[in-house]
DNA sequence: CGGATAAATCAACATTTCTTGATGAGCTGA
DNA sequence: TCAGCTCATCAAGAAATGTTGATTTATCCG
């Protein structure tokens, strides 16, 4: 109920952000199995190097991935703790829909 | 664990879009109090009028928010149930990565 | 060494998204 | 009826985003 704190918001906002597009969300969705190299995910998801690169670097900024090199390859997995803010802040809206106690008065 | 569904991944995909915003997350913010007319957000946001307008069309489009007429005041609330999807989305993925066992072999 | 492979990066382009200021539509109250 | 208010919509421009097809870097193996 209490309004977040704008710096709050704005990690949520990016973490939504990288969650907002429907190839990220498949290659995360693909990372829940475990950790995966990119040619693995070119394969399983049918996309283009440098678009797959693209994404896992957006990503990897909003803090969602993390790499390892080995070798000639890149693996990619998903980082503990990343959406625990947004899961937060999501579920509180989510209640708070819920509630909807027809709230305070405006205007 | 098991890959989503991608028409689920592109509903999760526009909520999540719709609240990458950081204005937009300020908005829903502010909802979580309770209903809310336009007038208010703009003061409470410091936003200008046609800005409000333009991310609450976006937002609404989404099936985050609805409106409610009254004379000439626009209210906005939450959708319940709008966000149960995205929830259990994110859910799945942030308790996949922190489960973490590194896993199916790659390459 | 030299060819092949994995992946990041770059350049160019199209598309989308956001912002601002103006205009328009609907309601209200004097 | 008319002035004023709330809000949606439009038009124009700026900025960010995503795609594609090179090119580049690093690694591996013959």
């Amino acid at each position: 109920m209490a309004t977040a704190a704008p710096s709050d918001l704005l990690r949520s906002a990016r973490v939504f952000h990288a969650l907002s597009d429907e190839t990220r969300l498949a290659i995360v969705d693909r990372l829940k199995g475990g950790e995966r190299c990119v040619c693995d995910l070119q394969d399983l998801l049918d996309a283009a190097q440098s678009r797959l690169s693209f994404h896992l670097k957006t990503l990897k900024e909003a803090g969602v991935v993390t790499d390892r090199k080995e070798g000639r390859w890149s693996y990619y997995t998903l980082v503990p703790g990343a959406l625990e803010q947004a899961v937060g802040a999501l579920v509180e809206v989510k209640e708070s829909a819920e509630r909807q106690g027809p709230a305070g008065e405006c205007c």
